[in-house]
DNA sequence: CAACATGTTGACCAGTTGGTCAGAATTTGA
DNA sequence: TCAAATTCTGACCAACTGGTCAACATGTTG
């Protein structure tokens, strides 16, 4: 939706940036929409470019093929992914940590469910894209995380629980409210899910996994 | 893959049952791997036919539309989802109940896989096939545990937390080891997840889940 | 055997697919 | 002002889409 933009002064080399960047946008914008939809094999580049409200082949002069439409979207998704990686490190309080933790996954989920939903997408596809970020960062990420969690629990901070097992329903429980919304609409028994719902959402899986991992005493949630 | 099936004799009426079952369950076993890797609009029904080992024109003897093929698969998943579903009465003790409930969920993940992948692709496209089902027979389904939940909790065996959350958590939670496969292979450094795996799964799960609830003590699992 | 239902199939169809390309329109910098 | 760079787009393409159909094959039953 971050679509205006104008760049005044256009120096010679790095002219014209504006054009190309507003339209790179519009197209990624829609192609969003379409791939989270429909998925990578039922989008069509068509409907993306109707969307866009550009013709399909002012599209293709921008992106060679649907793959690269399909890879830049998904390099602008895992940006905040790999944002919320961070943080959690070994002196932060477990309890604040995870509640911060849980609490930025289910407004991630609120804010970009569409990304979300294409991440859904490419992990049931198999992650034909993503293999290698799932067999490097995300790896090492947990390789990491399972040595602060172990650390906590040395420390007699916290139950000495699978940090991989722990994170894949932490992931699973906040994203579900991006990727099942239709489901969870119904169950609720709402038109549109507000405010109060996700921090409902958010409230009972910090509880879970707080109590779950044998963390107790009241926690703050961390911002960052 | 329950395909091998032989009905001798064949009676006047009812003659041929045999071939068409038999080719009904090839047809809808190979609909089932193409639409949980493709989507419906991503599959194809030359594909299906491939698999199947059938001229696309014998499939479509069979199955008038792709979305025939779809209609009917989707029947043959959801039934062991309203399996799953009964159990959980207010007799029941809720540890006991709860922990069996997790406990089936994660087996159903284990044992029908692509059945829970299609299931997510349904939601993620918005259910446009699933929707009476989740206005209705869920809905209920849910209200129905909304009051078992409450009289457990006046009955001071658990705390008051919304049902609703806590189902919408234990499926993300279960089917997720179902869904995201290759993720959670990578994430647990596995070439393939086994019995083990999918036992921590549940007992995390549960231990999360019981806890979350301020439901203490042992629990037995309840194979119903 | 004849008749009749059931099952099988290649040929075919109009519409759509992802993608190309030549050329026209425009923006740009000097 | 003007030439070069960039952006835009309709026409086009071979491959594929979901689906139809007429002809044929294979039982099945009396």
């Amino acid at each position: 939706m971050a679509e205006k933009r104008q760049i005044r002064k256009s120096a010679h080399r790095t002219g014209n940036r504006s054009v190309r960047m507003r339209n790179t946008l519009k197209i990624l914008s829609a192609a969003e929409k379409v791939f989270a939809e429909k998925g990578f094999d039922g989008a069509t580049t068509q409907q993306i470019a109707d969307i866009a409200k550009l013709p399909k082949s002012n599209v293709h002069y921008y992106f060679k093929t649907k793959r690269d439409i399909y890879l830049a979207l998904m390099q602008s998704i895992m940006a905040p992914w790999l944002e919320s990686f961070q943080a959690i490190s070994v002196d932060d309080d477990p309890g604040d940590a995870l509640a911060g933790y849980v609490k930025r996954k289910v407004m991630l989920s609120r804010e970009r469910p569409l990304a979300s939903r294409i991440f859904a997408n490419e992990m049931i596809r198999g992650a034909p894209v993503l293999s290698d970020f799932l067999r490097n960062e995300l790896r090492k990420w947990v390789e990491e995380k399972t040595q602060i969690v172990k650390q906590w629990s040395e420390k007699g901070k916290m139950d000495d629980v699978s940090a991989a097992h722990l994170f894949i329903i932490i992931w699973a429980a906040t994203q579900t409210y991006a990727d099942f919304e239709v489901q969870i609409k119904s169950v609720l028994g709402r038109q549109n899910l507000e405010t109060d719902d996700y921090d409902a959402a958010a409230e009972l899986i910090t509880r879970m996994v707080l109590r779950g991992c044998g963390i107790h005493g009241d926690h703050k949630v961390n911002q960052t």
